[in-house]
DNA sequence: CTCATTGTTGAGGCGTGTCG
DNA sequence: CGACACGCCTCAACAATGAG
């Protein structure tokens, strides 16, 4: 279990590479969170080092893309036989599917859309009222955009990244129907997971308008499973919301497998 | 038999084309 | 604009085979 906390763990919050990430010395801390560098090293983490060694050894910020290519550079020579294989900075199914064009070199995209997007970041995150999860998600896919701001940062990865946000403070937490609608629109693990446990219809059903209340009807239900189960202290050392109800759907199909011949 | 190596397979996120 | 189908062609999991 230990092996691949990203992977298995359900409590995100609780895996080691992702504290290191929110800490002091990473993108979501205050000094640097809502400047270019900060929503650049966001992204970067996101769309491209995420669940490598790369993002557990390096440093967490950095200042432009060459500065991240250095930092590249520097591990190549200081773990040679690790860095060897591109999976060392960027994992193709980091986030279980094959995503064929994500890979370290879209980071010099990312940095000039760092820069442009800078004064509108900046304001998104510095609202008397923290602004809405599904602005913050729309800001970095905006719907209908189908080029897309940050390539490679499709909608699951987007959604991902806006929980992030959400944790650090920078704009609300989703809503029930907020994570009903990411889950009807990522179509990914999290309905795998609501499918498995009967919550809604069948694979036919997808994409039915219908199913989006059917999703959310599901989420609340895992959620009173929940907190039925375990009390609010249990649930507090958890770090239990109803973000890691999505994510736990996520987990549920992947480890199916694990799960049942234990 | 055990353990190592090679071979096979299918799940799956993202981008694009198309349609309404 | 949203919804959907499809292709990309990788990587982990598992199976088969080989070596000791």
């Amino acid at each position: 279990m230990a092996r691949k906390p990203n992977a298995i763990l359900p409590f995100r919050e609780k895996a080691d590479d992702r504290r290191r990430l929110t800490g002091e010395d990473g993108p979501f801390a205050p000094q640097v969170s809502k400047t270019k560098e900060g929503l650049f090293s966001m992204v970067v983490c996101r769309a491209i080092t995420w669940d490598t060694d790369f993002a557990r050894r390096s440093k967490q910020v950095f200042d432009s893309y060459e500065d991240l290519e250095r930092e590249r550079t520097k591990h190549k020579a200081l773990h040679p036989k690790d860095a060897e294989q591109e999976s060392y900075f960027c994992k193709k199914n980091a986030y279980g599917g094959t995503a064929f064009g994500r890979k370290f070199e879209n980071a010099k995209e990312y940095w000039d859309s760092a820069i442009d997007l800078e004064e509108e970041w900046r304001e998104l995150t510095s609202r008397e009222k923290r602004c809405a999860f599904t602005e913050c998600v729309n800001f970095f896919r905006p719907p209908g955009d189908r080029a897309g701001r940050f390539k490679e940062l499709g909608p699951l990865a987007a959604y991902l990244l806006a929980c992030d946000v959400a944790y650090a403070g920078l704009c609300c937490y989703p809503s029930l129907g907020e994570v009903a609608q990411a889950v009807y629109d990522n179509d990914a693990g999290a309905l795998k997971g609501l499918r498995y446990l009967g919550l809604v219809g069948s694979a036919g059903e997808r994409r039915n308008r219908q199913t989006i209340p059917a999703i959310e009807a599901g989420l609340q239900e895992v959620m009173k499973f929940v907190i039925e189960g375990y009390s609010e202290k249990e649930r507090e050392e958890m770090g239990f919301d109803i973000i890691c109800v999505e994510h736990l759907l996520c987990k549920l199909s992947r480890n199916h497998r694990l799960l049942t011949a234990a």
